[in-house]
DNA sequence: GGTTGACCTCAACAAATGTTGAGGTTCTAC
DNA sequence: GTAGAACCTCAACATTTGTTGAGGTCAACC
């Protein structure tokens, strides 16, 4: 059974300049994760990477997690939860986005509450400004 | 990190020292953000900072936006909106209270929309999104 | 079986975000 | 008026997150 969304699960092994082409991500970046584990790769005979189609959706998460504030190890620490080997399951997906919303929502609402905190007492006397 | 709201906006001036004391930033940090125009101090006249009492609402401010992801640049621009000398209004805060939640909530967004797309649907018409 | 573009590793560099330390000055309390 | 804590500047270092380049290998096509 293959459900095909816009790759292949099973497809052999993208090369790294595939994979930088369709995500966006500039091959250095995915080596780099990779040194980071937060990505892995088959090799060919000649040590060339090969990537299954799992990368794709752990390069999106990456980069919308870094937007968020997450560092890559805690990306990392995230994904670690994974299956390492090739397909995680729609329940694996599903799970782990569930923690990752409710870390940045969290994270928004710490935000919040500072900034409400912010202005203490307005009062119908605004500050005097002439300090 | 201490938040302590119940400082005078008016007082006379705080050392380097107090304000890093009572907002749990360290000193180095508080010289770094000024350098970086996210903060300013008088001075007194042999050269050492005084700082307002708003310099305890910038700072928190620019902890929890990193948080969530904001670079001390986007700060800096967000901050930029406010009275650059003493006492920011209510208003002021306000409004850039709310400019900030909009940003970080609009990359929550994005994650979470991120997340809903990863894991397509197995069953029903995937979405085909040309690669 | 050569050519050529894509790939490999490793090291150096870069920008953001600070920290640490040296060497000197100011402030405050006695 | 002085001792010591706190402050000043400036430069070097540290960490994270990559990019760039040198020098060499692999793979795909003719």
């Amino acid at each position: 059974m293959r459900h095909d969304t816009s790759f292949d699960w099973h497809e052999p092994g993208l090369t790294i300049g595939q994979v930088a082409q369709r995500s966006g991500v500039a091959a250095s970046a995915i080596r780099f994760y990779e040194a980071q584990g937060l990505i892995s790769s088959d090799r060919t005979a000649g040590n060339q990477r090969r990537y299954h189609g799992d990368v794709m959706c752990r390069l999106a998460m990456i980069e919308a997690c870094q937007r968020v504030g997450l560092t890559l190890a805690e990306v990392g620490q995230a994904l670690a939860a994974l299956p390492p080997g090739q397909a995680p399951t729609r329940q694996d997906w599903d799970a782990l986005a569930e923690r990752l919303r409710t870390e940045a929502q969290s994270r928004i609402d710490q935000l919040s509450q500072v900034l409400r905190d912010l202005a203490p007492a307005p009062e119908p006397g605004p500050p005097r400004s002439g300090a």
